[in-house]
DNA sequence: GCCAACGTTGGC
DNA sequence: GCCAACGTTGGC
């Protein structure tokens, strides 16, 4: 099993709109980038644990965790011309954007910040901290994880 | 294949 | 709203 941080704005979609999805499972879609999208083809897998982060907000941070319920499959928003993700260049016949579903597994009482995150030496090499860094999926490590979740408990 | 121009992300 | 950092595009 692997362990993901995955970023939404909350204003598009927060942890809070996942939990009130029916069976609190949505479909992760509107990912265009190429990194992101070759981690869901390529490592993710059901039953993978995800941490749900909260981006471009008054507090950025991790305000939960969700879990992986599908494999990687068109993410069929890029055919739609409505659609605010919609990619003339992603050709049905042969889709190049992905996405997976995700279901709500738990809010945090308390967020965990990504200003705390910074300051933990223990967590100073997560991707999320590191230089540059705008994977809006990105993989996260069994002691990362571990010493994220040992802040809400 | 290089790289300048442009677009996006996301913290502050 | 600013801007650093990064990704993408497209001419050559």
């Amino acid at each position: 099993m692997n362990y993901w941080l995955m970023k939404s704005e909350p204003d598009e979609f927060s942890i809070d709109d996942l939990k009130a999805c029916p069976n609190q499972t949505e479909a992760w879609h509107g990912i265009r980038n190429y990194q992101a999208r070759n981690f869901m083809r390529d490592e993710m897998q059901i039953g993978d644990q995800v941490f749900f982060y909260h981006s471009s907000c008054k507090v950025p941070g991790i305000v939960g965790i969700a879990e992986v319920v599908t494999n990687a499959y068109p993410d069929s928003t890029a055919f739609d011309p409505e659609s605010k993700y919609f990619d003339p260049k992603s050709d049905p016949t042969k889709p190049r954007w992905l996405r997976v579903d995700i279901r709500f597994v738990e809010k945090f009482n308390d967020i965990i910040p990504l200003s705390l995150i910074k300051n933990l030496p223990q967590l100073a090499d997560m991707y999320l901290v590191s230089k540059g860094s705008r994977l809006s999926i990105q993989p996260v490590t069994a002691e990362q994880w571990q010493a994220v979740l040992m802040l809400t408990r």
